[in-house]
DNA sequence: CTTAAAAAATGAATTCATTCAATCTTTTTT
DNA sequence: AAAAAAGATTGAATGAATTCATTTTTTAAG
C-alpha cells in the first residue's frame, strides 16, 4: 500500500491544481491571486511552491490536460479520415479547433502559450511542448496514412509537409487567441484557404 | 521651432529607450529593475510609467527597431529576386535569420513575442503584430514576384501561399527561440526542408 | 516505543512592477 | 509681465509573486 505521505502528496497536488483551474476559469489568470488558491485547496502559500514552481507553471498544467483531449480527440480523426486530402485536413484541424475553447478561455491559451515561450525550459513548459510535437506528428501521420491509400502523390516527403500543415494551424490559432473579437467560423475559413494550394498540389490524380 | 516641451520630451523617451535596450542587453530582460532603467536614464520611475505602459512594452519597442531593420534588409531580396523559387524562398528567409540575433538575445525574442501574445492590446504589441504582417506580406510579394517572371504555375493563390511560408517560418523562430542550443543553421535548414515539397509543387514547370 | 533523520508545510519578510496625489514647469491668456 | 491653465514629473505607497528560516509531520532505525 502506498505510504501515507505519497497519498497526502497526491491529494494536495490535485487539490490546488483544482482550485488554480476552477478560479481562473472564475476570474482569470491575473486576478487570481496565489492566496486565494492557496486558501481555497487548504494549504500555505509556501505549500503551493513546493508543488508548483511558479503561477504560470500550474496555468500551463492546466491547459496541457486540455490539449491531452485535444489529442485524443484527434485520434479518432486519424483513425478514420476522410477520403481526400482537404477533407481529411479539414476534419482534424476542426476537431482542434472545437475543443480548444470548451474548458478554456482565449486568454487563459494566451497566457499558457507565452509561458511555454517565455520559460522554455520549467518542467511544464516542456510538458506543453512534447504536446506540440505530439499533435505535429498526429497531422504527420495522417498525410502518411492517405499517402499509403494511395491519395496523395508517392515520394512525398510526409514529415515535411505535416509540419508545415502544423505549423501553420498553431500559428493561426496564435492569431485567433490574440483577437477576442474573431470567430471560430473565420479561423476555420482562413486556415482551410491557405491549406487548399497544398492540399490540391499533393494530392493522387 | 519646437517648443521646449517637444524636445524634452523626445529626448526622456530616447533616454530611456536606450537605457532600457542597453540594460536588457546587459543583464537580461527579467534582471532589468524599472528603477535602475529610470535612474540610468535620469528620470524618475513615476516618468518612465508616462512613456510606457509597462516594462513588456519597452521590449516591445526595442524588437520593433530591429524588425524594421529586417524588413528593410528583406526589401533587398525581394527587390532582385534569385531566379528559382527554393533559392528566392532560402535567400529571403536566411536575410530574416541571420538579422535577428545581431542585437538581440534568444531570451529576448522570446519575453517580446510572449507579451505580443499575451497583451495584444497594448499598443506595442499593435506595431509589432503589424510589423508581422508586413514580414508576412514581404513573403507574399516575392511569390507574387516570381509568379509574374513565370517561375510560379499561374492560378496560384499566392497570398494562401504566401501566408503559409511565412506563418511557418515564423513558428519554426519560436521554436529556434526557445532551444538556446539549436544554431541558426539548424533552424535554416530544418525550414528548408520544410519549404521544399511545396516550393517544388509551385513552381512551373 | 523512542529517537534521530528526512521530508514537507508554513507564513512573515522581501522584492519589484505599478499607481496616484502632490508638486513643479511650460504654455497660453489677459 | 502676472495669473491661470495645461501638461509633466515625482517618489512614496500599494499589492502581488516569490523566498526562506523555522516548525511540524512522517518515516526509518535501534
Amino acid at each position: 500500500m502506498t505510504g501515507l505521505r505519497a497519498r497526502q502528496k497526491a491529494d494536495r497536488n490535485r487539490r490546488i491544481l483544482d482550485a488554480a483551474a476552477l478560479l481562473f476559469r472564475e476570474v482569470g489568470y491575473d486576478s487570481a491571486r496565489i492566496e486565494d488558491i492557496a486558501e481555497r485547496a487548504e494549504v500555505s502559500v509556501g505549500t503551493f511552491y513546493n508543488y508548483y514552481e511558479n503561477k504560470g507553471d500550474i496555468l500551463v498544467a492546466t491547459v496541457s490536460m486540455e490539449v491531452e483531449e485535444v489529442l485524443a480527440a484527434g485520434r479518432t480523426i486519424v483513425d478514420n479520415p476522410p477520403s481526400s486530402v482537404e477533407g481529411a485536413l479539414q476534419a482534424l484541424i476542426g476537431q482542434y479547433y472545437d475543443h480548444s475553447l470548451v474548458y478554456l478561455s482565449k486568454e487563459m491559451w494566451r497566457t499558457a502559450m507565452a509561458i511555454s515561450i517565455q520559460q522554455p525550459e520549467s518542467p511544464f513548459s516542456k510538458r506543453y511542448t512534447e504536446l506540440d510535437r505530439r499533435l505535429c506528428d498526429q497531422v504527420s501521420t495522417l498525410i502518411h496514412k492517405l499517402q499509403v491509400k494511395g491519395l496523395i502523390v508517392p515520394g512525398t516527403d510526409v514529415r515535411a509537409v505535416g509540419e508545415m500543415l502544423f505549423n501553420n494551424l498553431n500559428l493561426m490559432f496564435i492569431e485567433f487567441a490574440k483577437d477576442e473579437a474573431m470567430p471560430l467560423d473565420e479561423l476555420k475559413a482562413r486556415v482551410a484557404r491557405q491549406n487548399r494550394p497544398l492540399a490540391t498540389l499533393i494530392a493522387a490524380p
